[in-house]
DNA sequence: ACAATACATTGATAATGGTCAATGTATTGA
DNA sequence: TCAATACATTGACCATTATCAATGTATTGT
């Protein structure tokens, strides 16, 4: 299927100045917040959740750590702003900040 | 511009079931050698000078880092399967190992 | 007011990671 | 053979981080 006008391109065009330093320092945030296995699966975990988000007291069982473990990842998520948390009474839900992982992917398609 | 036949689901579909432990290892290393702005910005510059790829030589300069210092950082990536390295006389060429970031990329478009 | 629950923070420890000087190993050219 | 160049490795130092026990702070229900 083919739904687009191209003139003579590389398949993947990549922009024409090379990545700043300054690029590069607000990129590695989210990737350093990728680069643990149970933010990964955190991440995950909420962005399956979907619209209505998670709550924080269901995270801690599924991957194996304390309590805190998960507070301060979740904390890491937030800071690099993957998750968004909204409070309710004693729970917190988590949600997927919308647009979150765009300047992530455009680094890979750009 | 709409090119597909779309019956009903998000608009990112996420596959079924939840990312496994093992899922998640396999995807941090890649995570980790994206996460130091010295890696983010070399993995650039060799992107950028494509099939043929870019001496080692060229990439210590334009980081401002020392010498082992690049070296070791090329090192990280070439273990996380994101370049190649080419030995040419005294001089090692690298490139981007094809489809290096393709497990990356559909983590978030899965 | 009190006990229980949900979550965050603190403090400590062990592991990991970025950096460079010094050194080692090939390779090239004279 | 010798000097120069390109790159990797080692060893050391300092900063960051993953983890948990203990503790703190709200909030809810009784």
């Amino acid at each position: 299927m083919y739904c687009g006008t191209v003139t003579q391109q590389r398949t993947v065009p990549l922009s024409r100045r090379p990545l700043s330093e300054a690029g590069a320092d607000s990129l590695v945030p989210i990737f350093a917040a990728f680069a643990d296995p149970v933010r990964l699966r955190l991440f995950d975990l909420v962005r399956r959740a979907g619209g209505d988000g998670i709550c924080s007291c269901d995270l801690v069982e599924p991957l194996d750590r304390s309590q805190p473990t998960i507070s301060h990842h979740l904390k890491v998520l937030r800071e690099a702003g993957l998750v968004e948390s909204r409070k309710e009474g004693t729970w917190v839900w988590y949600s997927v900040t919308p647009g979150a992982t765009d300047a992530v992917q455009s680094f890979f398609t750009k």
